[in-house]
DNA sequence: CTAATATCTTCGACTAGGCGAATTAGAAAC
DNA sequence: GTTTCTAATTCGCCTAGTCGAAGATATTAG
């Protein structure tokens, strides 16, 4: 995948795009908007400009649609930016914070040789470090089975698959996250869900803590 | 070295002039857009955005010099520069040829997190794989005594030191040096020379080739 | 010293990317 | 069905970066 004449800038709302489509969420220009963090105005003008390019779509109800060639934009991007962050935490020895925040300018330097020169140098992994699946040349990543932890009944044990790539975009969260051993293959027991309060509690070990159910949404188990 | 507000293209137009002084050339407008490879109103336009965020001055004759500032920059990124490369040859088994073009675009997206990680991990090298003294921390490359190729009589034996910045911005000279096994610490016996050809021929082990004077300028030995 | 050449400088125009303020259009609530 | 709120859209304005064409200055050669 060759992303000559394709600026970072613009590969950030494509991903933003994805991203956002991924996760059930409602792909309209408000939300994607808020994800890059510009402006609604800019998001419009940004939007011509995919249009123009034959990158995205905008259809009936305002749902904003990747096309082929987006999509597979999206997927180049988001393969090199989780290769990358591999490299920043198994080769470089960087904790998961700085490898997500480090992976988003670096993503777009990466050429076609240095993707491929890394994969094989990682042993070619299928999820980056946060337990997301690596997309794979030319196809969207599959995913397995999972619910998020939010929906978890009180007093059950699970493991958590990954982090979502919206969680992965807080690095309050994923500090948090990193601190009470909540990695990917982390044993999660939920001692009870307070959904007025909006938080629940869980156990990691001998570890007991506080999560609010929304970021809980963003933590995929068992 | 924080190189926020500074983008990516003045980071090249700093590190143009500083290879240009660094080699001894007259530091002019019209080289460095040659060097940048931009058009001369664009130098223009460029030069007065480095006046005016205080990078560079022009001085008496024309003469573009580096503030302090513009030269720590320049330092910078010719550091996360080479430091890169060593990571594409060393640990990613890249040639020096992509080596450097892909250098190019990373380097402007290494975090002083990374480039600090990187010399640790590469065990601090001292040097570019073309031989080139890698910047550090603060203080300008001190380097060896040199002379160029080009300078070395018939029937002398010499060994490389290194591939000067300028040369190393030619592919196919890169590509050249390269198969012919003129990598830094090569020994060179120089045949003869023919100054009114403007060629020189050299052996390296058991190969014999022509070499031109211009490119044997741009090759320091002893 | 003059002529030729190199260099610098100005001008007008363009794209990408961004902002805020104001207006219009839809959706949702009452 | 109006009101309310969220989105979308338009408008004017801005910076960085780029170009080509034309004009003004140096510099250097003869």
């Amino acid at each position: 995948m060759d992303l000559n004449n394709i600026t970072s800038v613009t590969q950030d709302y494509l991903k933003g795009i994805y991203v956002l489509a991924e996760e059930g969420k409602p792909v309209i220009a408000a939300r994607v908007a808020e994800e890059i963090g510009v402006s609604p105005s800019t998001m419009f003008s940004a939007l011509r400009r995919l249009e123009k390019d034959g990158l995205a779509k905008v259809e009936s109800r305002k749902e904003i649609h990747l096309t082929a060639k987006g999509r597979k934009v999206a997927e180049t991007i988001l393969r090199r930016h989780f290769l990358t962050e591999r490299l920043l935490t198994d080769l470089l020895g960087l904790d998961w914070v700085m490898a997500h925040r480090e992976a988003h300018h670096l993503e777009h330097a990466i050429s076609p040789v240095v993707e491929e020169r890394l994969a094989e140098i990682l042993h070619h992994p299928t999820t980056c470090p946060h337990g997301n699946p690596i997309p794979n040349e030319g196809r969207a990543p599959k995913v397995g089975k999972w619910i998020p932890l939010s929906s978890i009944d009180p007093g059950q044990e699970v493991e958590l698959l990954s982090i979502s790539e919206m969680g992965e975009r807080d690095p309050r969260l994923l500090s948090f996250l990193l601190e009470h051993k909540l990695v990917p293959s982390a044993r999660i027991h939920v001692l009870d869900v307070a959904p007025s309060l909006g938080i629940m509690n869980l156990r990691v070990g001998k570890d007991e803590f506080t999560l609010g159910i929304e970021a809980a949404k963003k933590l995929r188990v068992q």
